[in-house]
DNA sequence: TATATTATTATACAATGTGTATTTATCTAT
DNA sequence: ATAGATAAATACACATTGTATAATAATATA
C-alpha cells in the first residue's frame, strides 16, 4: 500500500486515496464472489476496517463502487488498445478492434457490466454530469473518429463528439441486447453489422436516391 | 370505475385490474406534484387505500408504476402519430415528425422520462425479458422503417430490428443529452441532425448529401 | 353450501442511504 | 512544538425500501 509518493500529497491525501483503493478492491473481491446483491455495504465497510457511515463518505452508493472499479479497468485498456489502433488501416477495422478489445472484458463480466450500465444511466439522468465522465473507451472511440477526419474518410461537416454518440450509444446497447440472453447471437458479429451501418447508413445506395419534393 | 365490461372477466379480475388503474392514476398525481423522491410507497398505498405489501404485489418497486404509466401514455400517443405518417413523402420526414411528437411529451414530463428510462436499462441488464416489452414509439418506428423498405427507401439487407436499434437509441441518447442540461441545445435540431446521421452514415462521399445546420 | 384457490393483510426483518452530533486525526500559523 | 482551525471518521438514530412468513378475507369451483 501507499508503494507511489506523488509529491504535492500530504499524510491525509494519501491515506484518503489508500482508502479509496482499498473499499474498491476489498468490494470487487467479494463482489465477484458472492454476487453484488449479496454483498452488503456492512460487509464491504467490516472488511475495508471502517465505519458503515465513512464508507458512504467514499461511494454515496453501491454501484458507485463498481463504476469506480470499471472506470479503471477501462482506462487501463484504453491506453493498450489505443497503441495497436494505428497500425491498421482505416477506421472500419479500427473500430472493430476497439469494440473487440471491449466486449472481452464484458463477456468476461457481464453482472458488472450491467451494474455499472445501469448506474451511468441514472446518473446521466439525474444530471451531476461530471467533468470526469470520460470513460477509456470512449476516448479511444473519439481518437479512431479524429483519424478517421484527419484522413479525410470520415465526413468533415459533423464534430467528433456528435459522430461518438451513435457509435458509442451502439455500444452499450449491443450489450445491454447480449446480457439479456447471451446465447442468442455472437456478441462480435452483431457489432460488426453495426459497425457497417454506422459508416455506410440506412440509405438504400442501389438505385439513385428517391428524395422527391412535392 | 369499472366503467368497461370486458367479456370473459370475472369479479376478481376486474377488481385487479380496477385496482391496478387506481394505483397508477393516484401514484402519478402524487409524483407529479411532490415528486418521485419525495413520494413513499407507504404514501401512495394510504391514497389508493390499500396495504403497502398488496401495492408491492402490483408493482414490485416505485419505478414500475412510472414504467406502466409512460408505456400507456406511449401507445396512445403512437396511435394517433401512426395516422399521419402516411401523409409524408420520405422516411426523412417521417422520422422527424414521429420523434417530433415523441419529444413534444418530453419536453413536459422530464424527471417521469428519466425514471422509465433508467428503470427500462436495468431491468433490460437483468435480463427478464418481456415479450410485451414493445413501447409504442418502437412499433411507430418500426413501421416507418418497413415503409421505407418498401418504397425502396432503405437498405433492404438490414433488418427492421437490426435497423430499429441505432434510430431507437438515438432517440434515448438525445433525450439523456437533453435532460442533463436543457438549455444547451434544442431538442428538435439536435434530433435533425442525428437522422441525418443514421440515413446516411459517417463515411466521406464524393457528392454527399450534406449536413444542413448553422 | 363446502372447498380449493388466490389476494390481502399484519407483522417482522434485513439492508440502504441520510442527518446530526461527537470524537479523532491532520494541517497551519505562530 | 503547541494551539487552534479544518476536515474526516465515527456512533447513533431515523425514514424508506423491498422481502419473507403466516394468518385472514374474498372469490371461484364443485
Amino acid at each position: 500500500m501507499g508503494s507511489k509518493n506523488i509529491p504535492g500529497e500530504g499524510r491525509a491525501e494519501r491515506k484518503k486515496r489508500e482508502t479509496r483503493q482499498k473499499i474498491v478492491k476489498v468490494a470487487m473481491d467479494l463482489i465477484q464472489r458472492q454476487g453484488f446483491d449479496n454483498t452488503t455495504m456492512e460487509q464491504i465497510a467490516e472488511e475495508a476496517d471502517i465505519a458503515r457511515k465513512t464508507l458512504y463518505n467514499y461511494f454515496p452508493v453501491k454501484e458507485a463502487i463498481v463504476d469506480q472499479y470499471v472506470r479503471e479497468m477501462s482506462a487501463e485498456l484504453a491506453q493498450k488498445t489505443l497503441k495497436n489502433l494505428l497500425k491498421l488501416p482505416d477506421t472500419r477495422s479500427r473500430l472493430l478492434a476497439a469494440l473487440d478489445n471491449a466486449y472481452e472484458w464484458v463477456e468476461v463480466n457481464p453482472e458488472i457490466t450491467g451494474i455499472c450500465l445501469g448506474y451511468r444511466l441514472k446518473n446521466t439522468c439525474n444530471g451531476s454530469l461530471n467533468s470526469d465522465n470520460f470513460t477509456g473507451t470512449q476516448s479511444t472511440l473519439a481518437e479512431i473518429i479524429r483519424l478517421g477526419q484527419e484522413a479525410g474518410e470520415l465526413r468533415q461537416d459533423a464534430s467528433v463528439s456528435l459522430l461518438i454518440t451513435p457509435i458509442e450509444v451502439f455500444r452499450g446497447v449491443v450489450v445491454l441486447d447480449w446480457l439479456k440472453d447471451r446465447s442468442r447471437f455472437e456478441l462480435r458479429k452483431e457489432m460488426a453489422k453495426i459497425v457497417d451501418l454506422f459508416l455506410y447508413g440506412a440509405i438504400n445506395r442501389e438505385e439513385p436516391p428517391k428524395m422527391k419534393h412535392d
